[in-house]
DNA sequence: TTTACCCTCCCCAGAAATAGCGAGGCAGGG
DNA sequence: CCCTGCCTCGCTATTTCTGGGGAGGGTAAA
């Protein structure tokens, strides 16, 4: 570590609830010395756990405009797997632009650092370093904490994954192998019956499959089931 | 960086090809004094991409026998988050043990820790380092190195995954905000009524959008437009 | 201005998926 | 040994989706 990241770390792992959660996201600030540091993670059931500096004004907008779905950080590192500068994703479109504009008005400053982290069941979390300062100071910044970094957020995340864990019991369903096949099959666009011929059984053991597939994800159609197996990452098309 | 793990980095940010990658997990099992290290991912369709320090004898038993469905190591990644020891893990069942027995004739030493890695795509890796020595020992070397580890594993995943994309040459569609939501919907398990009200549209008009996304993405019916936009990362349940 | 894409609405017939019931065999763990 | 979970197969009626065909108006870039 060749920063004071490295008592950061400690403080982090005595980190017991939410308020102290909070607290470090503000003290990572102050010791970064830029505007914000948030921590925020989007799981496969849509509910979201946050923290971080930014002001609640902000973060109701930011809900209250359904923002989450245009945002182009959430999008890059959705489709990433690399820490992001803000610089490098794709802000062209119109929605992206007044939602860039937006967000400055907020207080949120023109520099952004985002690392994507991944966890079990889909689970997806982003943890984001912002300031409003210049190029060069920014990427400076940024390659002198790199490293440090990624830790830090996995820190967080670990952290925030067991403040959930105590409220979830489940561990999240898991699916047989032929269960998991017959999905597999539909998420590739396959029919049943094409699937069926595909997998070697009758139409009608397949769809004991999908069926069951289906009450284990808590799934209300094949397309739900689909759609829950590929985010909570049971299968892989 | 207490360890010389600082200068092991900047080798593996200069690999470029599989051999290379292979050859840097050899020197990080020297300048650890260990037995194996050892990166794979795992891609439940069964393809996978692999490097390491153990004999090839021991990875074709292990492809042969299958033990990918039933190692306990890979299991215990799937549901965490946090890297573990395998001495954590529920080595309890029959197929377990047999497979411990099988492990240790082949050279795998009885000390492993793993790094579980997920990337975009449900992409799943797992990074181990394994060793034959006491409790102790392995529990100390692990102490003293265990962040360091995490910044090396995501190194590793890093370079893998530059690997592949070498092969894909992805210029995704994009979905028009209607079709975006439209799919977002039927993702989250709405039927096509449903999804109608929820939009404010009539269902006809729904059609359209489900239609329109399904030849953008070239989908044979709406379970795949769903799973192609989902793992295309173009909507987010 | 033209072109292109997006949003909205409509009809219909055939294909496919769903919900609900059933059955039996085989393996593993407690 | 029993129980649970997995794998396999069957029937029927109802609902939903799919694949064609239309039409009109809006906005934005070329």
């Amino acid at each position: 570590m060749t920063t004071g990241l490295q008592d950061f770390l400690e403080d982090i792992q005595r980190v017991e609830n939410f308020e102290e959660f909070q607290d470090a996201t503000v003290k990572l600030r102050d010791l970064l010395g830029i505007a914000h540091v948030v921590y925020h993670w989007v799981n496969s059931v849509g509910e979201r756990f946050g923290a971080g500096t930014y002001s609640s004004e902000w973060v109701d907008r930011y809900l209250e405009k359904d923002y989450l779905r245009m945002d182009p950080v959430i999008f890059g590192c959705f489709q990433r797997f690399t820490p992001v500068s803000w610089k490098q994703l794709d802000w062209s479109s119109k929605a992206a632009k007044a939602f860039y504009r937006d967000a400055m008005d907020y207080g949120v400053g023109n520099q952004g650092y985002t690392i994507p982290i991944r966890g079990p069941n889909g689970q997806f979390a982003l943890f984001t370093l912002n300031d409003n300062t210049t190029d060069d100071a920014w990427d400076q910044l940024i390659a002198r904490n790199e490293r440090d970094l990624v830790v830090v957020a996995h820190e967080f995340n670990k952290k925030a994954l067991s403040f959930d864990a105590q409220n979830e019991v489940q561990v999240g369903p898991s699916l047989s192998p032929r269960e998991a096949s017959a999905i597999t099959h539909l998420a590739k666009g396959l029919s049943r019956s094409q699937a069926a011929v595909e997998m070697g059984i009758s139409e009608h053991t397949l769809r004991v499959y999908i069926e069951s597939a289906r009450h284990k994800l808590g799934a209300m159609n094949t397309t739900h089931a689909v759609a829950r197996a590929l985010s909570m990452g049971l299968i892989i098309v």
